[in-house]
RNA sequence: GCACCCGUAGCUCAGCUGGAUCAGAGCGCUGCCCUCCGAAGGCAGAGGUCAGGGGUUCGAAUCCCUUCGGGUGCGCCA
């Protein structure tokens, strides 16, 4: 149950109902008509805007169509009052029946509380990590880790059909070193005095296992052989793609397709793809201009095969193939979204550094050029994190190979605190990673402040009498602390929903600590006021009431956080 | 030079896709609240020309233009 999605149906009703009189002018356009809670909860329950908004193509004023509509609104049974305000605000206030049904309705759905059918079953593909199969992951893939994941499953609660997906880049240059610094390892683990590992190929320790294993598998026999890199290259993106699932999996995060970019061009998917862009006169062979300003010094004017990126809204066109003739990884990407759009998504999500700000509209093209700019690309970067520890800046040289892995970090602090942490702020906006403050257990921590409401609550249940005879009448609760949750917990699916809209997740972060900033509230309340606790000796019915009020609650706390895959625990 | 992101309180950031006594939260600062289900909390005070300027309309922190300031990226790397 929404109420306000509900309302917003009832507002729509009432200007039908005015259109079928002739008092209002057919086909107006509802889709900016919103009904939602007042900024100012003493303005009432529900307020909608559709007067204002509908004024002016109904060829009259907002005060004078409020005045229409407020009769018509008022015949609602649930509908107590309603006035006009402002410049023509209509507010609604409902009767105190609909609190009780509204939070049965919450008892009734549990862990389906906040779910609904938004996305109607649209299949929306979520690409997120993607990290080149050459390592271990490191800090700087964890925000982008943690935001698809929670995005992936904000949206599979929201009634969308989600796919979440890894694009394994094993195609490039980079693998081939992979190879030559894991056959460095194997050579090594057959006794041989390797030294130092030259720069240019990987020196970190992660590899050893690798040719461990080529060394237990093939004895000395791949050093005879001049063949051995695809062996030995596909044996070691193996072995790290394990070492990346692994590390994904200490962060709680399952993805359900690995998708080889390798396999797109040995496929010919990548040649198919770019002889279909051909078919539909996207692609021409030409000159690039040099970016303006300063112009490389090793530019070469040369000719290649580009796609028509410009004439959908990129800002120059780009190439397919190098200039000696082979693709280039942009090439992969056409094939691997053409793979996408052939497999019936509506919408392709790519959650990506923000150093790939550059990209976001050639990926939007390429969408665009193969569905006639029917799927929607939204492409979701994020910002760096910065490590600091007791506000010192953690500093991370990439070359001697010290960076920060996820797993240090997860091992350290736990995944919920860094799911968390990651999903307080907005995905563009860089973010502070404090060791020290986030372990903290205080209320500055709010990962601890959210999961400790969680926790109170369910030590209040605990304690709760086992033979309470009577029934929780909801009438009941009237203080302005358990009124003002009441409409918290009725936000929720809102909440959500208009978080699942805009792909934003940390929406639900935020609307998390201010349930639970208002549960302590009351809490503390019942300090100064024994009357408001939750437990009280000789009254079972307010007792049952609270306690049934509290677990409304609970579903809340509970049903967000497990949103964005942080636990919600029971003590702590 | 071009494109994208950002600019809100001393600090770190929200602001529900244009709404109303709207300029908010937390930290920090000042002062309060445990005989009581978890004080690991809560309450109150001080603090901002929403970077500057213009425009759009009933209405702008939010949309458009522009200036300034910060970040990222910029043919064949992946």
């Amino acid at each position: 149950m929404n109420i306000f999605a509900d309302f917003q149906k009832v507002v729509e009703a009432a200007v039908a109902q005015l259109v079928e009189q002739g008092k209002l002018p057919a086909g107006l356009d509802m889709s900016k008509v919103t009904a939602e809670p007042p900024r100012d909860a003493t303005h009432g329950d529900i307020s909608t805007n559709v007067a204002m908004v509908l004024a002016k193509p109904a060829g009259t004023n907002p005060r004078a169509l409020a005045a229409l509509l407020e009769p018509v609104l008022a015949a609602h049974a649930d509908v107590g009052k309603v006035s006009v305000a402002g410049p023509g605000f209509i507010n609604l206030t409902l009767k105190p029946a609909i609190w009780p049904r509204a939070l049965a309705a919450v008892l009734g759905q549990k862990d389906a509380y906040g779910s609904s059918k938004l996305g109607q079953g649209e299949k929306v593909n979520v690409e997120y990590v993607s990290a080149n199969p050459t390592g271990p992951l490191h800090v700087g893939h964890c925000r982008g880790a943690v935001f698809g994941d929670a995005l992936a499953s904000l949206l599979a609660f929201s009634g969308y059909e989600v796919t979440k997906e890894y694009y394994i880049n094993d195609a490039g240059a980079q693998v081939d070193v992979l190879a030559q610094s894991a056959f460095l390892r194997y050579r090594e683990a057959l006794g041989e005095q390797v030294g130092e590992i030259p720069s240019g190929l990987y020196p970190g320790d992660y590899l050893k296992p690798v040719g461990a294993a080529l060394a237990k598998e093939h004895g000395n026999s791949l050093l005879s052989r001049n063949d051995w890199l695809p062996l030995v290259r596909d044996k070691a993106i193996s072995m790290m793609m394990d070492m990346i699932r692994d590390d994904l999996a200490a962060l709680a995060i399952k993805q359900e397709v690995f998708f080889s970019e390798k396999s797109l061009q040995t496929s010919g998917a990548v040649a198919g793809a770019l002889a279909a862009l051909e078919k539909a006169g996207h692609i021409y062979v030409g000159k690039l201009p040099p970016p303006k300003g300063e112009t490389p010094p090793d530019w070469e004017d040369r000719e290649q095969t580009l796609f028509r990126a410009s004439a959908f809204g990129d800002d120059t066109d780009r190439a397919l193939k190098k200039s000696d003739g082979s693709f280039t990884y942009f090439a992969s990407d056409v094939a691997y979204a053409e793979n996408k759009i052939a497999r019936g998504f509506g919408q392709l999500i790519y959650v990506l550094g923000a150093d790939h700000g550059g990209y976001v509209k050639r990926l939007q093209a390429v969408a665009s050029a193969f569905s006639g700019g029917k799927v929607q690309v939204d492409v979701k970067l994020c910002q760096l994190v910065k490590l600091f520890r007791n506000g010192e800046p953690v500093k991370m040289s990439k070359r001697a190979g010290e960076f920060v892995t996820l797993r240090d970090v997860v091992d350290e602090v736990g995944a919920d605190v860094v799911r968390f942490m990651m999903l307080y702020r907005k995905n563009e906006a860089p973010l502070d990673f404090d060791f020290a403050k986030v372990t903290e257990q205080s209320k500055d921590n709010p990962v601890f402040y959210v999961q400790y409401a969680h926790a109170r609550i369910c030590s209040v249940l605990r304690n709760a009498p086992a033979n309470l005879s009577g029934t929780p009448d909801f009438a009941l609760l009237t203080d302005e602390a358990e009124v003002a949750l009441i409409r918290k917990i009725v936000e929720f699916p809102r909440a959500i929903e208009a978080a699942a809209l805009a792909h934003e997740p940390h929406r639900i972060a935020f609307y998390l600590y201010e349930l639970a900033s208002e549960f302590h509230s009351l809490w503390n309340r019942g300090k100064e006021l024994p009357q408001l606790r939750f437990i009280l000796e000789g009254q079972d019915n307010v007792t049952l009431t609270r306690l049934a009020f509290l677990t409304a609650i609970r579903y809340c706390l509970a049903n967000g956080l497990r949103v964005l895959g942080v636990t919600p625990v029971e003590e702590m």
